[in-house]
DNA sequence: CTGAAAGCGCTTACAG
DNA sequence: CTGAAAGCGCTTACAG
C-alpha cells in the first residue's frame, strides 16, 4: 500500500467532476435535487478520489455533530460489598448495542467516565456547549437530578435508560426514559414454572426491596411484585398466603442462605424465581449440594453465568432498548438527533419493554 | 434554571474583555505568551460568560481532533460454544480505563462496533480520512493485518492491545503493542503456592494451547509456560517430569472434568494454576463437591467470579495498560496524539506489563 | 505582547 | 437544476 498523504477535499472532487463545490455537496446531502447525469459524474469523481468529507467542517457549518455521549461505569469495586457476578454486564451490553444502533443511523458515540472528584454535570455542560454532541443518553437518573435540569434548560435532546424509581416525577415528560419491565419478566418466569406443574414457587429478592403495598419503589420491588401478583392470580390464594419470599445482598453466599431459608419454610419447594443471576446461582449451588436437583431456578439478565450453569433467565433485550432509544431521539426514520416535544408529539416519553424469558 | 439559548463565542469574550479574538485564543492555548494582567482580564470574561470553545471549529482549524477510536465487542454469543463466565470482561474494563485515562489527557474516545457484514477496515478509513480521530487503539491484531497496513500507509498513530501471537513480525515496529505478561503471572501464582508448602501443583489450560517447545504461540501457551518453567525451577525436576497439566474448553464443565483428571493422575494434588477464572471455578466446585477444600486454586483476570468465590487470580491492571498506551501515543506529558517513530525515538514499540496476583 | 487578516472545508441561503 | 458568495468559530502565521 502506498503512502497516502491526505484525503481529497470537496474542491478537488468538484474540479475533477467539472462542477461547483456546492453541487458535490448536494450530491452528498440532497441527491434528489441533482440531475441524475450530474450526480453520476460527481459520484464517479468521489469514488475515484476516495473522497471522505471532513466531519469537523461539516459539523461547524451545519451546527450538528451527529454524535451522542454515554457514560461508562467501572465494573470493579475496591474491596467493599459484593456486587455479584456480573456487576457491569447490563450497562456494557447496553453501550455495545447503543453504539451499534447509532452507527447504523450515522451517529457517533462518545464514551465518557466520571472519575472520583469531577462532576458529571460539568462534563455534560462541556459536551453540549462545545457542540461535541447533539444529545445525551443518561443512566441512573433521580427525581431531583441536576443533569436533567441542565439538559432541559439547554434544550438538549436526551433520554434516560432506567426509571427514576420512587420519584413523584417518574411520569413527567421532563424525564423521558426507556426501561425494561421487570415485573412482567418475573411474572413470566412464575408462569413458566406453574406450567411445568410447580406449585410451591418461592422468590429471592434484594434486601430492603420488598414493597409495603402494591407499588414498586425500586427495580427489586418491581421484580418482586411480578412474582407476587402472578402467583396470586394462578394460585387463587389471598395476599397474606403469598409469603414464600426471602431477601439478601447481591452475592452467592446470600443466594445459598436464601435457599436454605426457603427450604426451611417450605420443604416441598419446587421452584424459585430470583431477582438476579447471582442470587439464582447461589440458590442453585445450594440445591445441588443437597441433591435437590428437581427444584427449578430462574434469574435475571441472561448473563454468561446463567448460560454456563444452565438455568432460565430474563434477557433484557438491549438491542431493542438501544434501537427504541434512538427512535425517540431521531424519529422512526430520521438521521439526526432532535429535541422532542413529548407534550405535542405522538412519541411516548416513557417506554417499557418486555424482557425475554430464556428457558433452560 | 433559566433557558440557555447558546453558549458564548470567542468574539463575545473578546468584546467583554476588550481585547482581540486572537488574545483570547492565546489565553486558552498558549497562556504563557499573554501578559498576566491581560490574561486575568480575559479569564474573568471567559468565566463570566461561561465560555466553552466550539470543538468543531478548533478541530477544523488546528487539524487535530483530539480523539481516538476504540472497538467494542459483543459479550454474548448466539448459542455456539461456551465462552466462559466473563467473555467481555477484560475488553470492557480496558475500554473503561482507556476512556478515563484519555479524558484526563483531554482526549475523547469514540466507540465503534463492527457488525456482521461491514468491514472494520472501511470504518477505520472513514475515521481517519474524515479527520474524526487522530489515532486508533486496535485489538486482536494478526500478522498480516489489513488494518495495520492501512494505518501504517496513512501515517496514523495507533497501538494494539495484545500481541499478534505466532506472527514472525511480533517484534516489528510496524505493529506496536502493549500486553500483559501472562507467563510471569502464572509463574507468580505457582511461586505463591510453593511458598504455602504446596508441592503437587497442577495446571489447567485451554485445549490446543500446549507449547511443543519452550516458545509460546498463544496466550494460553504463554500462561502454561509460566507455570511449567517456574515449577521446574522450584522443584528441580527435569522437563519430562513436569507433566501434571490438562486442557479443556472455556467452561465450568471443562474445569470440573480437568479437576477430576488431575486428581486421577495425582491424588496428592494440593494446588492448581488455571488459565482462566472460569476453569478455576469449575475446578474449585469439583473439589468442593469432593470435600477437598485444602486444594488451592488460582485463575486469571480477577473477574467478579474470583472475588465472589474467593480464589486467587491475576489482575491485568488495565488502568496501567491504558495509561501506558496513551504514553506511547502522546508522550509522557503531551496533550496531543502524534505518530511515533519507534526506530528513532526512545519509546519502546512493545510493552509488557506485569499482572498483579490477588491472593485470596 | 497584541491585533488585523487569512483560511481550515464544509453547508446554507439565494440568485440565476 | 447549478453556481457565486457568505460564513460557521476557531487557530495560524505574521506584522507591528
Amino acid at each position: 500500500m502506498p503512502k497516502v498523504e491526505r484525503s481529497a477535499s470537496l474542491r478537488e472532487v468538484a474540479a475533477l467532476a467539472d462542477v461547483s463545490i456546492q453541487t458535490v455537496s448536494n450530491v452528498l446531502n440532497a441527491p434528489h435535487i441533482v440531475k441524475s447525469k450530474t450526480r453520476e459524474k460527481v459520484l464517479w469523481a468521489i469514488n475515484d478520489l476516495e473522497y471522505i468529507p471532513n466531519l469537523s467542517a461539516r459539523r461547524l457549518r451545519s451546527k450538528k455533530s451527529s454524535s451522542i455521549a454515554v457514560r461508562l461505569d467501572p465494573n470493579f469495586s475496591e474491596g467493599q460489598d459484593s456486587k455479584g457476578l456480573a456487576p457491569g454486564f447490563i450497562q456494557d451490553e447496553f453501550v455495545y448495542c447503543l453504539v451499534e444502533a447509532a452507527n447504523t443511523r450515522g451517529i457517533k458515540v462518545i464514551a465518557y467516565t466520571v472519575a472520583n472528584g469531577d462532576s458529571e454535570l460539568s462534563k455534560l455542560k462541556t459536551f453540549i456547549n462545545s457542540r461535541d454532541v447533539d444529545g445525551i443518553i443518561l443512566t441512573a437518573t433521580r427525581e431531583k437530578d441536576e443533569r436533567l435540569e441542565f439538559l432541559e434548560a439547554s434544550n438538549s435532546p436526551f433520554l434516560s435508560f432506567g426509571r427514576p424509581w420512587g420519584a413523584a416525577g417518574m411520569f413527567s415528560t421532563s424525564n423521558p426514559w426507556i426501561d425494561i419491565d421487570g415485573r412482567s419478566g418475573t411474572a413470566a418466569a412464575t408462569q413458566m414454572f406453574w406450567d411445568s406443574n410447580k406449585r410451591t414457587i418461592g422468590f429471592i429478592g434484594w434486601e430492603n426491596q420488598q414493597p409495603k403495598d402494591g407499588v414498586a419503589r425500586s427495580t427489586g420491588e418491581d421484580r418482586y411484585l411480578g412474582w407476587f401478583e402472578k402467583l396470586r392470580e394462578l394460585s387463587g390464594k389471598s395476599r397474606s398466603d403469598i409469603s414464600l419470599a426471602t431477601f439478601g445482598g447481591e452475592s452467592i453466599e446470600s443466594g445459598r442462605r436464601a435457599a436454605r431459608e426457603l427450604l426451611h419454610a417450605a420443604p416441598e419447594l419446587d421452584a424459585v424465581v430470583c431477582v438476579s443471576d447471582t442470587l439464582a446461582l447461589g440458590c442453585l449451588l445450594e440445591f445441588q449440594k443437597k441433591g435437590l436437583n428437581h427444584i427449578l431456578v430462574s434469574g435475571f439478565d441472561n448473563s454468561p453465568v446463567s448460560k454456563e450453569f444452565g438455568f432460565s433467565s430474563l434477557d433484557q433485550n438491549l438491542s431493542e432498548v438501544a434501537e427504541s432509544a434512538l427512535k425517540v431521539l431521531m424519529g422512526a426514520t430520521g438521521f439526526q438527533i432532535r429535541k422532542v416535544d413529548f407534550s405535542a408529539e405522538h412519541t411516548n416519553a416513557h417506554i417499557l419493554l418486555e424482557p425475554k424469558l430464556i428457558v433452560r
